[in-house]
DNA sequence: ACCTGAACACCGTTCAAGT
DNA sequence: ACCTGAACACCGTTCAAGT
């Protein structure tokens, strides 16, 4: 783990919110914006709220359940309604998920830990039935479709944890940059297709990565059949 | 975090690793094997070699340099020399990345942890290598297994990532299944698509889920082309 | 009945002191 | 020079005791 960070304190908050789940949820949030995700714990909470860690219990089963509710909450942000636009149904439909994996990549140390959160709150439902709409309206059958939302959601989290350890660059000796220079050194001999492709491994601006990845992704699903 | 499990000991091990790099991945691979990933810590490693945590720091920087060593060395046991079969290059790849998926289901809680650990090592490398060339000798273009290989092997991680949250479950209230009740209850009013397609969101076996989403994922990489 | 201080059983990491 | 006990600064969770 890394260094501890200090506490900010309550610095330029506006009135404090009851000790309730809704006000827990709150001053979570708040201590994940000001500082990381990984900051917001049972304890640091209650001494938020000038109590001791069992109080919080009272109102919160454990870390999963709180670690829920603060990205249930924060899904409650996302904007569903774009369908209005011009856009054809996959163009939003891409545009949604850039936008979800972009509130991930927010609050630091966040994306990193989505992964494990399997969230269920409505607003998280919401964005399946947006995701499921959107494929639909994009001619995908309708197995297929159901089926490929799972997918989707699974690789907009997974692109939001990988390139959210990415972006948190505290040290010199990260890991992305050393496998990134472990397959800049890889021989030949020892990795030939690594070597023949070695230009294209790293090409292209993350955003042209990150369309390309969503398009081939829809594609597959739009043209691949499911078993009977 | 659920209740810690009571350290096993030392059980029915061989004769004792020495204190090296080698010898403290070689009992950090025992401990997780006998109970799970996430009671592999440096103090827990410290204390099977009768020292203090200090220790361990002789010869591994941090838990982030542990954790990547404890899966490269698993990475090892893939089986990498499987083109000699009679199968496609595809179907030769669709089985390589579902046994990497398996290794990372086989230890507990090991796939939570995955994808936060982004390892370089010689093994991962060569996993790298031999998904590219199987991905060419399938007769995808260059610069598009180029990308691929990227999402591939996202994919197989966070597959392994959230099949592995649900397998182990010790409690009732498993995050999975509750996400898998509010979507049977969802009502057809707030959640119009969701309704029309409930039959469909949890029909098959994962066995054939996952078979479907890695020929979608590859179709889709074989058929969307790279801007230039 | 509702809330919480204090305790239990752990963590990762560092550093001064020992061999 | 090499190793490590002890300390520092935290965790999540429970339970007996207080209001």
């Amino acid at each position: 783990m890394s260094p501890r960070r200090v506490p900010v304190g309550r610095s330029n908050r506006a009135a404090k919110p009851p000790l309730n789940r809704e006000g827990i949820v709150t001053v979570a949030l708040q201590i994940m914006h000001e500082e990381a995700f990984e900051s917001v714990t049972m304890r640091r909470l209650a001494a938020e709220f000038q109590t001791g860690p069992a109080s919080i219990y009272v109102y919160i089963a454990n870390v999963a359940e709180l670690r829920g509710a603060i990205l249930d909450r924060l899904l409650g942000g996302l904007d569903l309604n774009r369908q209005a636009t011009s856009e054809t149904a996959r163009e939003v439909l891409i545009g949604l998920l850039a936008d979800y994996i972009g509130m991930l990549l927010g609050p630091p140390s966040l994306a990193r830990a989505v992964l494990v959160l399997w969230p269920s709150g409505p607003n998280y439902l919401k964005l399946i039935d947006n995701v499921l709409a959107l494929l639909l309206l994009d001619g995908v059958p309708p197995r297929q479709a159901a089926w490929g939302v799972d997918q989707l959601l699974q690789h907009a989290t997974a692109t939001a944890a990988e390139h959210g350890t990415r972006v948190d660059f505290s040290e010199g000796e990260r890991d992305g940059y050393r496998l990134r220079s472990a397959i800049e050194e890889a021989t030949a001999e020892d990795y030939p297709a690594i070597a023949k492709l070695r230009g294209e491994l790293f090409s292209g601006t993350p955003g042209q990565r990150l369309r390309w990845q969503l398009t081939a992704l829809i594609e597959g699903i739009a043209g691949t059949a499911v078993p009977v």
